[in-house]
RNA sequence: GGGGUGGUAGUUCAGUUGGUUAGAAUGCUGGCCUGUCACGCCGGAGCUCGCGGGUUCGAGUCCCGUCCAUCCCGCCA
């Protein structure tokens, strides 16, 4: 046995007796004629106390270094009068060493692995990430993520759902998300893909009867890197039989009710709200608004097609054009560089400016103010609540563009008043929304044709479905996403079933040729024909369910081992070149663009 | 593919209008210290300034290119 405790687990109630601990040197101080050392594990730290009377051992405690792994044999001894650490649990007590394994001295560390440790830079911490997993408060992140999974298991297995698992080397499906490809050793010439998800495989699991299936399911895209995706991560992927959206709701509420119970301790209330999509882009600019804070957008198309202000009554006027303005309250303070700031974001999306109204000392100041009318002003001040020190965006531009340009600026105006403390958002507020009832179809012009807003399986609302043909743009899917604090945790939809439906829209609507549909779909419209029972789902993104549970703000820091923006594993060193045999087993040639 | 920020001792950073031997803290290392808990005190070593090129009598500093990290846009059915 290597150890009898843990070193977290001695108290006063336990002086007096043999003990022995095993774990990491925390700090050691040298005192001379007297010497500590913390020892930590996984659980906690309990001071260990060197006295000189044994000094082959004095010495050797002399000798160790930060994270060395010791493993101590001593008795628990009392900590009189000021000597106790009341910031410690194990602080009444200390273990004095009375023999010592040292089981690896450790090598001067390249970081430090304390609280500073943070500050360090990540490439670094990246390489050597064992020892940045190594810091309790990263082991602690781990462990929540283990927690929260448990969570949705213990739920789902409750709900009687079975756990199912899928292929990870699928086919090449080229309309989704950019794939990583595998060559096929025993198929010359032919690759598999990463699955981007299992929503093809889910679909045909309910096809054969399992009536409710769930899967932790590691999915793959080869996409650019973000603060909030990497290019394998974790779904919580859940395809049902025999419901609606309302039996989807109701499960996911109760499940996500039961991670923040089991995890946080914390009791979400549910039913959660629901918002439609043209409601969350005309109020919050986005389809997953954060709604912990108001600063609403409102529209102001219809006051300017008249006005004077050319500018403005122009796009106003035209086709899919609209006016639309919110007020940043209290930000009228903000420096030429924070505005500068919102002005070039909302020029990366599209904007020719950012034209806004100041108001400080009862007066407006703005370079547009000329050429506004008194009805106009009055409208803007009556409808945007414009006091002192506010200041009010606006954005004129198609009504998808002017939405997202101030969709932006909402939040990047939010984080200025927080910086301010003049918004309060307190990290343990939790607002759920479901967003629902998007468009099924978006028109692309590039390609003059219709895409599905999500993906070509999901169903049409009902009352929708007599415009599938003639009006395409007005059918709403029977779609879902779940929204947490402007993150979109996930999304998921009732399925098409019947094979006619699902093929008249493949060949009708998307205008995907025969041929096409055969190889890509052939084989789900053919198992569609079998007695397909009317099924829907959803797919949770986990990594970024623990990252908000968690309270980082980096989906790195709730993987174990991630990736670095290039796609690489700094730690491992992938990817890496192969042999030319490899190569040459798979039939493949590399081609690199010439160096310029 | 595009834009922003950063790259100087092991680590985190400072470095003036371009100017002599590039600093601080921490870590490491040698010594002192019997009650600390980020122990304290005294000494020491350690930086070809991401890489390449250019301007200049002279470049950490200015210019060009490039690499890496990170944030964002595009992208993510």
């Amino acid at each position: 046995m290597k150890r009898t405790h843990t070193c977290n687990e001695l108290r006063l109630s336990d002086a007096g007796k043999d003990v022995v601990l095993i774990g990491w040197v925390e700090t050691l101080r040298d005192h001379g004629g007297v010497q500590f050392l913390d020892l930590r594990d996984r659980e906690g730290i309990t001071q260990v106390v060197f006295h000189p009377e044994n000094k082959a051992l004095f010495e050797e405690a002399q000798n160790l270094r930060s994270e060395s792994v010791v493993q101590v044999f001593g008795k628990v001894t009392k900590r009189e009068g000021d000597t106790s650490n009341a910031g410690l649990p194990t602080g009444e007590i200390e273990v004095s060493c009375e023999s010592m394994v040292l089981h690896n001295l450790c090598d001067v560390l390249p970081f430090p692995l304390d609280e500073n440790a943070d500050k360090v830079n990540e490439d670094l911490r990246l390489q050597y990430r064992y020892l940045d997993l190594r810091r309790p408060r990263n082991l602690n992140l781990l462990r929540m993520r283990h927690k929260a999974g448990k969570a949705i298991r213990d739920y789902l297995d409750s709900q009687d759902f079975t756990e199912v698992e899928t292929p990870m080397l699928f086919k090449s499906t080229p309309e989704g998300a950019r794939e990583f490809l595998v060559p096929s050793r025993l198929n010359a010439g032919q690759f598999y893909a990463l699955n981007q998800s299992p929503q093809q495989y889910k679909q045909m699991l309910m096809v054969a009867g399992i009536e409710r299936y769930y899967q932790m399911a590691k999915c793959f895209r080869d996409e650019d890197l973000r603060a909030d995706r990497q290019p394998e991560f974790t779904q919580v992927d859940i395809e049902m039989s025999f419901i609606d959206r309302e039996d989807m709701y109701a499960l996911i509420e109760n499940m996500l009710k039961k991670v923040w119970k089991d995890v946080l301790n914390i009791d979400i209330p549910t039913p959660f709200p629901r918002m439609g999509y043209y409601e969350a882009m005309n109020r919050y600019g986005v389809d997953k608004p954060d709604t912990r804070f108001e600063l609403e957008i409102k529209d102001f198309t219809e006051t300017f097609k008249k006005s004077e202000f050319k500018v403005f009554a122009s796009i106003a006027q035209s086709e899919g054009g609209a006016i639309k303005a919110f007020n940043a309250k209290g930000l009228a303070d903000l420096t030429q560089g924070e505005l500068k700031g919102l002005e070039d974001i909302a020029k990366t999306l599209g904007a020719k400016g950012l034209a806004f109204i100041k108001c400080e000392n009862g007066e407006w100041k703005s370079p547009i103010l000329k050429f506004l009318s008194d009805a106009e002003k009055a409208a803007l001040k009556a409808e945007l609540n414009i006091e002192d020190g506010d200041i009010v965006f606006f954005a004129a531009s198609k009504w998808e563009q002017a939405c997202a340009i101030l969709g932006r600026v909402r939040l990047d105006s939010a984080k200025l008043l927080q910086k301010r403390e003049k918004l309060d958002i307190p990290a343990d507020k939790y607002n759920f929304l479901w967003v629902i009832e998007f468009p099924l179809m978006l028109y692309d012009e590039e390609q003059g044709r219709y895409v599905s807003a999500h993906h070509p399986f999901t169903a049409a609302v009902e009352d929708d479905v007599k415009y599938l043909d003639s009006e395409p743009l007005k059918v709403r899917g029977q779609h879902y996403d779940i929204v947490l604090n402007g993150t979109e945790l996930g999304g998921g939809s009732i399925r098409i079933h019947q094979p006619q439906v699902q093929e008249k829209v493949f060949k009708d609507v998307l205008k995907i040729p025969a041929d096409v549909v055969e190889t890509r779909f052939g084989y789900m419209l053919n198992a569609f024909k079998y007695g397909a029972p009317p099924h829907g789902g959803i797919a949770l993104g986990f990594d970024r369910l623990v990252t908000i549970l968690t309270g980082r703000s980096s989906i790195r820091d709730i993987i174990a081992f991630p990736k670095t923006q290039k796609g690489q594993d700094l730690m491992a060193q992938s990817p890496s070149a192969v042999t030319e045999k490899q190569l040459k087993d798979l039939n493949i040639a590399i081609s690199l663009p010439e160096e310029k």
